[in-house]
DNA sequence: CCTGTATGAGACATGAATGTCTCACATGGG
DNA sequence: CCCATGTGAGACATTCATGTCTCATACAGG
């Protein structure tokens, strides 16, 4: 009787809620579901119809996650050519979702349940795997472990992400730091 | 009338209590005052009386770990010698820090209020004045720049803790992997 | 021995986020 | 045109961390 109309109503797009998700918790990792929901442009009422609680928005954005890193690992052909054409390849695909993963990276939350995801076992060991390849083609040096280079990937990824956040770094150079430093190294090389 | 007695008494000691705190907040970066009082032998009061609240408690957490890493800068002696032996003393005078830097280095929401610590700024520009001098002195590349090479730094330091708190990483390897990684980079170097 | 200080234990209120619910309204298909 | 589905807005209870308080007890110094 007293409202005159609501106006246009949003449609549910769950990958678009998950985006907004993803870019609000990635600089904020605190939000409320209220911010996430006024991010996504739905309601709260919405947001909780579609995940359950706050955890299962979590756990859906690390199987996104998840999906995309294991598409840039596909779309990066890990198993061709040399390795660091490989590497370079797979950072370059793994830019879009660089914010995600640096979210992801802090929620270490999500590792101490029992029910961790064993997706990112399987992603640790193809891209262990990589290094490994680099290793044993002699491309690579063998003192630095393929654990330790995988971990550095993920810390590098997320280091530059939160770069260009905080408008420290410039967007376009996330392919060129991250491989340059993790192949070659801030040393300059000898003039032989 | 009823206790018999209270046992004995824990004297505060203000700097162990900040290191229990930083050691259970690097694990689990959500945990409840109730759980910081526990993990450092204290009763929430006492916790309380000392630091005003969680606010508190992570600022003091803050400067400790602002400190510290100027201290190991100071150790490091960054204006002394050729650049990357200041970079390798400076891991490794801040490798009794990593774990604090790692749970500081995610708790983006310190850098969100105006009152942000002036700490880290100055910090940055010690940090960054290292890798600015050893490109001038042509020991470094100067195609990553000085900011970047920080924030790899910062970046580096924090996976490898994670690395080791999730029982990946070995501890005794933590100067070694991250230099060489920093300076050197994973490619092998040509035989000339 | 007595006293002041500081702690531990626990009760209590507060506030924020969460989760659930109802109802009005918009949209699309029959 | 009518109905089913899905959304927005908001009320509501619940849970949990927080912050404050009181009181009994332990310890150190006089």
């Amino acid at each position: 009787m007293s409202h005159m109309g609501y106006g246009c109503l949003m449609p549910f797009d769950r990958d678009r809620v998950l985006r907004a998700a993803a870019a609000l918790l990635t600089r904020k990792s605190t939000a409320t579901m209220d911010e996430v929901a006024k991010a996504a442009g739905i309601s709260r009422a919405t947001l909780h119809r579609h995940f359950a609680g706050r955890d299962a928005l979590v756990r859906a954005l690390e199987s996104l996650g998840i999906a995309e890193c294991e598409a840039a690992l596909e779309a990066a052909r890990p198993d061709e050519g040399p390795a660091r054409d490989a590497v370079r390849r797979l950072v370059r695909e793994i830019e879009p979702a660089a914010g995600l993963l640096a979210f992801l990276y802090t929620e270490n939350q999500l590792f101490e349940g029992e029910e961790q995801n064993e997706g990112w076992d399987r992603l640790d060991e193809r891209i262990t795997a990589l290094f490994r390849r680099g290793q044993e083609s002699g491309e690579f040096r063998i003192d630095l472990t393929p654990v330790w280079l995988t971990e550095a990937l993920y810390g590098l990824v997320a280091s530059h992400a939160w770069g260009v956040i905080d408008g420290r770094l410039a967007g376009k150079d996330f392919q060129y730091m991250i491989v340059e430093l993790l192949l070659g190294g801030a040393a300059r090389r000898e003039e032989s």
